[in-house]
DNA sequence: TCTGGGGTCCTATCTCCA
DNA sequence: TCTGTGGAGATAGGACCC
């Protein structure tokens, strides 16, 4: 493998994060398999977990029961994560010390581009090393860190020696391309289990299968835009740049999966409530509004069915999300068990930042003959619904609970706390 | 038998309109 | 007035990622 390349895109993993922060914060649990996830007792699955644990077979999103069976003397933990957002920030904040131009791609993993920093050594094996190490003094964890001329393939190579690995792709195009060819296709950014099997009926199993089809081929058996993704990654061509801006949330969702599938409309109503209550909350600490509000059902055999409305004008409002979750809800018959609850916006935007209205919209903030409700109260609204995110800060998610569902829609401009009023 | 939660992006379909 | 067509936008569903 070649250790000089001349473009210098890093990728760095922190190795089974959640685990080794638990590792980290309970010496005791050190060398021992630790599970993050749901409890085994639990519908849900395994977060992360330790090399230890993996070791019995265990992997991310294994069914927690599934995980219990191959490792019962496992440490099984719920994930704290606001700590793991600590630590996250701490190590973001030294990469940028190496370089402005670090892209975090999740909680535990970033892109740095160091091909225009000056003063960092000529050397990027060096520059890796010296990250590592950094890391490791700072937090005690270890990265594992892939270099390669383009993000997909500084993706690839750190996933090739784990943990505290540090691999360096080559930099002659046909010397990726061979190095891509035996690898099986799922490792392709983009490539899952269904793509994967779609493939497969074409007997397309290897990268190197991938880079002897014609793009036209692989349009016709994913679509245009997988078609033509899938074809440059298996040459080991990727165009896109490391973004150093951080990226704007695109949505906001909460969503709640119940022990056992439920059959009554009350009970899910009312989870749907807390749901979009939540939902308001996050939109107005991030200070944005939206302008699509969304119910997700999950039934028992998995089938899941959204529901979506426009918000105008665009809202964070508790009042008219809450609004809203009530009429997308009277669209469902619930004539089955459900198995999970959702609820989500999108198009967000910051106030002052919405696009020009279109000729039409329905104003969720009118009375009953259709006139906007002055800004006065809605003004009154937010200051209600800020006093409520800050009781809850204080008190718990579930210290105040709104004594009405749905509201009316001509009542979503008025009081917060409806006619039964706040309930404590 | 089991399959979370929170995201992003793409595609198919429908409706509206010119 | 009716019919066909194609683009744009909204909507719903699905695949994928961590």
């Amino acid at each position: 493998m070649n250790t000089a390349a001349s473009n210098h895109i890093l990728h760095l993993d922190l190795d089974a994060f959640f685990a080794s922060v638990e590792q980290l914060d309970h010496p005791e649990w050190r060398g021992r398999p630790v599970i993050v996830g749901a409890a085994p007792d639990q519908r849900g699955v395994v977060s992360t977990c330790s090399y230890e644990a993996r070791r019995y077979g265990v992997h991310s999103a294994m069914p927690s029961r599934t995980a219990f069976r191959l490792c019962p003397h496992g440490i099984f933990v719920p994930g704290r994560y606001e700590r793991y957002a600590e630590l996250s920030d701490q190590i973001m904040g030294i990469l940028r010390t190496f370089t402005p131009c670090v892209q975090a791609a999740s909680i535990d993993e970033a892109f740095l581009d160091i091909s225009q920093v000056h003063g960092l050594s000529e050397d990027p094996v060096a520059t890796a090393r010296k990250l590592k190490e950094q890391i490791k003094e700072a937090t005690g964890l270890t990265a594992s860190v892939g270099i390669a001329s383009n993000m997909f393939l500084a993706k690839l190579a750190s996933d090739l020696h784990k943990p505290d690995g540090l691999t360096v792709m080559p930099l002659d195009p046909l010397e990726v391309q061979a190095f891509l060819a035996p690898l099986p296709v799922s490792k392709i950014w983009g490539v899952g289990p269904k793509t994967a099997r779609v493939l497969a009926k074409y007997s397309l199993r290897r990268i190197g299968d991938l880079q002897k089809t014609s793009v036209e081929a692989l349009k016709r058996m994913l679509g245009k835009v997988a078609g033509e993704h899938i074809k440059a990654l298996a040459h080991g061509l990727d165009n896109r740049v490391v973004q150093a801006e951080e990226q704007q949330e695109k949505s906001i969702s909460h969503e709640e999966t119940f022990p056992v599938d439920c059959r009554n409309p009350e009970q899910v109503r009312m989870a749907l409530r807390r749901l979009a209550e939540a939902v308001g909350q996050r939109l107005r600490l991030a200070g944005l509004l939206a302008g699509t509000a969304t119910v997700k059902l999950r039934y028992q055999d998995f089938r899941t069915v959204s529901r979506q409305m426009p918000i105008r004008p665009r809202s964070q409002a508790d009042r008219v999300l809450l609004h809203c979750a009530g009429v997308l809800w009277s669209q469902f018959s619930l004539k089955e068990p459900v198995r999970l609850v959702g609820f989500g916006v999108s198009s967000l935007c910051a106030p002052g930042q919405e696009p020009a209205p279109g000729p039409q919209q329905l104003l969720l903030f009118a009375d009953e003959a259709g006139a906007a409700i002055p800004a006065r109260e809605q003004r009154r609204n937010a200051c209600l619904d800020q006093a409520v995110d800050r009781l809850r800060q204080q008190l718990g998610t579930d210290a105040l609970r709104r004594g009405w569902w749905p509201p009316a829609k001509e009542q979503c401009g008025h009081d917060v706390a409806g006619p039964e009023g706040p309930q404590k």
